[in-house]
DNA sequence: CGTTGGGTTGATATATGTCAAAGAGCGTGG
DNA sequence: CCACGCTCTTTGACATATATCAACCCAACG
């Protein structure tokens, strides 16, 4: 009932509205689900990272589009055995819950980000979320960036060229710099933070 | 343990950040979720209409301002006896997940309004929803707005002036018609659809 | 070497925001 | 009963952020 698999980057998981007979999580590497309109028009709307879960109990099909943004690793079990695994184990659907809870909130965060913040804080917070996982410990702070600069726009609900003059705006600032296409540094977060429109710090008195 | 409480129409029932000692389901009325940025900008992130769930259980802090749109009537529960309902009770917190997942998938869904829809759409997407609530069996379709020019604003991501505007312009169209500010009509949903970029129909096969 | 896919940059178009004025509904108090 | 002052809404003129269209760069790879 448990199993492995792994996708290479790019492929496609599975696609909006198709059948999806298992439910899992994500072991290593990092996947984007996508909903679209007919004309092509499409929005990132989570961004899977490991231990993210995936699939939705109690439904069949798909609602988003999962793609692989990066080599990607899935624990996988039988929707029907995990179920049955949540209505014996209370636990299970407890911590479930606590999960989606941290979704909902993370698609609401992202719902300001989309609706109100402009190009330059949009990335901004792109970056200062990717940054936020890197190792605290060494200055500059560095992380790589898991996604392409189409995905970020998908994420951002921009476009490519938008997203990358907002880099460059960001590098030509000294807000940050980049060592090839796909490494962010930033020596002062604070100031990131500012760009994003966040406080500088999460203590949010005034 | 269990309460009802009434608000009207624009009362803040909790602040952003603040302690929040009880969970709910709305009874009547409705109220929005709005979370904002220093500088004022507010994105709604959510609707709650009658029976839906109030509050997060395991938080303490509200994470977003809850205002009341229309007269509200709220029935809450303390929370630490609606926690110990829960881990007595499996179906609780089962349901619970039913829910939330519900409701992650209508704020995704609502991503993808807010970050790839332009101002027509969006409008129409809002009034569709709103219509689609309403008895079926009358031709035209008929329903109230819960919501004023500007919280349609925060719900859309847009200003007041454009939403006027969008909704001015399908008037125009004779995709919908008002009686006073508050009340669309709708004689042909197809239409109002197509206006909102979405398939006309639910089947959604090609 | 050519080709390809991702990325950058520039010129221009356009959708939406901003600022300003005025209309419509509605309760309140003289 | 009417005038007044609200708040909500509409509409217009103008500003601007972002999209669009197009060219080019660069590294990887056959």
């Amino acid at each position: 009932m448990k199993s492995y698999r792994s996708w290479t980057t790019g492929e496609t998981i599975v696609m909006e509205g198709e059948p999806l007979p298992f439910v899992g999580s994500v072991v290593s590497g990092c996947a984007t689900l996508t909903r679209s309109m007919e004309d092509g028009r499409t929005q990132m709307v989570g961004l899977l990272m490991p231990s993210d879960f995936v699939g939705r109990p109690g439904r069949t099909t798909a609602a988003y589009e999962v793609v692989a943004a990066t080599d990607l690793v899935l624990c996988q079990f039988r929707r029907d055995a995990f179920e049955e695994m949540m209505a014996e184990t209370p636990n299970v659907s407890q911590r479930l819950l606590e999960m989606s809870l941290d979704e909902l909130d993370a698609a609401r965060d992202w719902m300001l980000v989309l609706g109100r913040k402009t190009a330059r804080e949009k990335v901004a917070t792109l970056l200062a979320n990717v940054l936020r996982r890197a190792p605290t410990d060494q200055r500059p702070l560095r992380a790589e960036l898991p996604l392409t600069r189409d995905a970020m726009a998908t994420y951002l609900g921009l476009t490519i060229e938008t997203v990358s003059r907002q880099i460059s705006a960001l590098r030509k600032a000294e807000i940050i710099r980049l060592e090839g296409n796909r490494t962010v540094l930033c020596d002062d977060y604070g100031a990131l933070l500012t760009e994003a429109g966040d406080d500088d710090d999460g203590d949010g008195l005034y």
